[in-house]
DNA sequence: GCCAACGTTGGC
DNA sequence: GCCAACGTTGGC
């Protein structure tokens, strides 16, 4: 059972977004970055865990968990020329992008800061230090438990 | 609002 | 196919 870190901006779509999902689950959709398109298409799958992480808020920091409830899938955005998400050099026969769907597990008591995340010795590996952009990555399991630790 | 990192575009 | 210019992300 993987773990994955998603960002997101709580401006545009938070967790409570995702909680409040009357359908009881979200669609991740929107992912344009090829790196997080190829994690998104070619292995994230049904059943794993997923780290909800806000961005470009204060403060950046992991707020809660999710778990996947469908794997990848062409993103309808892509077709949608009234969509933000519109991509011309997409078609129906060669999607370029994917999206999941995933449901709501929890919200952390207390969210786990990126400054959190840079003190802790156990976690100067973690691709989310390395790699600031990169908005689905994969997280390695024992950095997800000591994630869910800190949380309480 | 600034700026570093880095992905994408487009001219050659 | 290279690389400069440009745009976007995202922390501070």
């Amino acid at each position: 059972m993987a773990y994955w870190l998603f960002k997101t901006e709580p401006d545009v779509y938070s967790i409570d977004d995702l909680a409040n999902e009357k359908s009881g689950y979200g669609v991740w959709n929107g992912i344009r970055n090829y790196q997080a398109r190829n994690f998104l298409r070619d292995q994230v799958t049904q059943g794993d865990q997923v780290l909800i992480y806000h961005s470009s808020c204060k403060p950046a920091a992991v707020v809660g968990v999710a778990r996947v409830v469908k794997a990848a899938y062409a993103d309808p955005d892509q077709f949608d020329v009234q969509s933000p998400y519109y991509d011309s050099k997409a078609s129906p026969e060669n999607p370029r992008w994917y999206c999941v769907d995933i449901a709501f597990e929890k919200r952390f008591s207390q969210a786990v800061t990126l400054a959190d995340i840079k003190q802790h010795p156990e976690l100067q590996d973690m691709l989310l230090l390395k790699q600031g952009r990169l908005s689905v990555m994969p997280v390695d399991e024992q950095h997800g438990h000591i994630i869910e630790k800190m949380a309480g």
